[in-house]
RNA sequence: CCAGUUGACCGGGUGGCCGCUCCCGCUUGCGGGGGAGGAAAGUCCGGGCUCCACGAAAACACGGUGCCGGAUAAAGUCCGGCGGGGGCGACCCCAGGGAAAGUGCCACAGAAAGCAAACUACCCGGUUUCGGCCGGGAAAAGGUGAAAGGGUGCGGUAAGAGCGCACCGCGGGCCCGGCAACGGGACUGGCAGGGUAAACCCCACCGGGAGCAAGACCAAAUAGGGACCGCACGGAGGCAACUCCACUCGCGUUUUCGGAGCAGCGGUCCGGGUUGGUUGCACCAGGCGUUCAGCGAUGGACGUCGCAGAUGAAUGGCCACCGCGUCGCACGUUUCGGCGUGCGGCCCUACAGAACCCGGCUUACAGGUCAACUGGCACU
């Protein structure tokens, strides 16, 4: 999967649609690429900087397991929180599943 | 064996499945290799490197450092020593220049806090209504305080006092040892000179500023700037810059006067800036080993190794087994402190994530290992 870099890609992501998880929230919105690009943000406030590094690899992980559900030509943003640090790995599969199907369809077309 | 001191070190391992980043190779999507820390942290010092400023030097101001000698690129770091303090000891701690250049401050308590004074009590004389009062002497005793004008003892005295003497302390010059800080010795002075410089200050030494978001390079879209060319464009003068006249607009009741404008369109090129990319960017005060010099920090010689380079930021995710720790239960053992075996649970790990690079400092850290030394107890 394509990995968002560049600052304008996230803000556009933020202004799509959202869904709230325990463990994470989840942004997406329309973009130009073909294909499907994820991103992941966790911010100061969840924990030091070895915490959030794991955080984002586990969600890493789980998006690299699930990379059927994600729709082409769509940005995803992952926002990890601190939940995500402790939870089983199957647990977070399960609601990183959930939320993507259930918010695929609220995403505006371009 | 118990208690302790100092120094050094480790800080999970193996396997499987799925991934990330950099380098190399070629058959261009595969193969091989590298890939977090002792603090990567705080950003407190010192450098390298980059840009800016600057003729040089000195002085002043400001900031920093502060026993002596050495090490180092340098430092507020390190090593060795000196002095003071603590501990039975191994050892540890010290913001450790100057208070006789000057100024300031010393709360509370206390009679008195810096210049010598005297609250209670003491001694002498006088007086008395026998409670005291007056004059003088003295600074030993009590009490206050962080600190009360050297300490202890003897002599001395009305009571006392460095008033005299001995020892200790202090000051002074002299001699000896040491590169020095400083130490030792005899002599002498006769107690004077309270503390505070993390108060100002004085003395000595050091110091341009900002930082890799430094700096260098490349470049798309959009808006605007400049130059040139073509078309177009009132007149006159001038090589040209431009000047004058006419025209238009604005202010104004009007005139005079004053002010502004005199173009536009198209093309090419240039420079600036936002965003993005490339570079800086990883072989250097380098690690390890041996050896030599040195008490040591460290330095020399020889050999050997190649050691992360991300940029919304890689270096991992999941599972199994092992190991470690801890807790509970059962059994055995015991010098009643524990120890061993088995089963089960928990954590499967503390502090913490490179961001230009080094040398230090400081702070955080589950658990564990090793070495040297000290004080006990027991045994030989």
């Amino acid at each position: 999967m394509r990995q968002l870099r560049q600052r304008a890609q996230f803000v556009r992501a933020a202004r799509g649609s959202k869904a709230n998880g325990r463990f994470f929230v989840l942004q997406a919105a329309a973009c130009v690429e073909p294909d499907a690009g994820i991103g992941y943000t966790v911010t100061k406030r969840v924990g030091n900087a070895p915490e959030r590094n794991r955080i984002k690899r586990r969600l890493r992980a789980a998006v690299r397991q699930s990379t059927d559900l994600f729709r082409p030509n769509t940005d995803y943003v992952l926002i990890g929180r601190r939940p995500a640090l402790y939870a089983q790995f199957d647990e977070l599969l399960e609601a990183l599943g959930q939320m993507v199907q259930r918010l695929n369809p609220a995403i505006p077309t371009r």
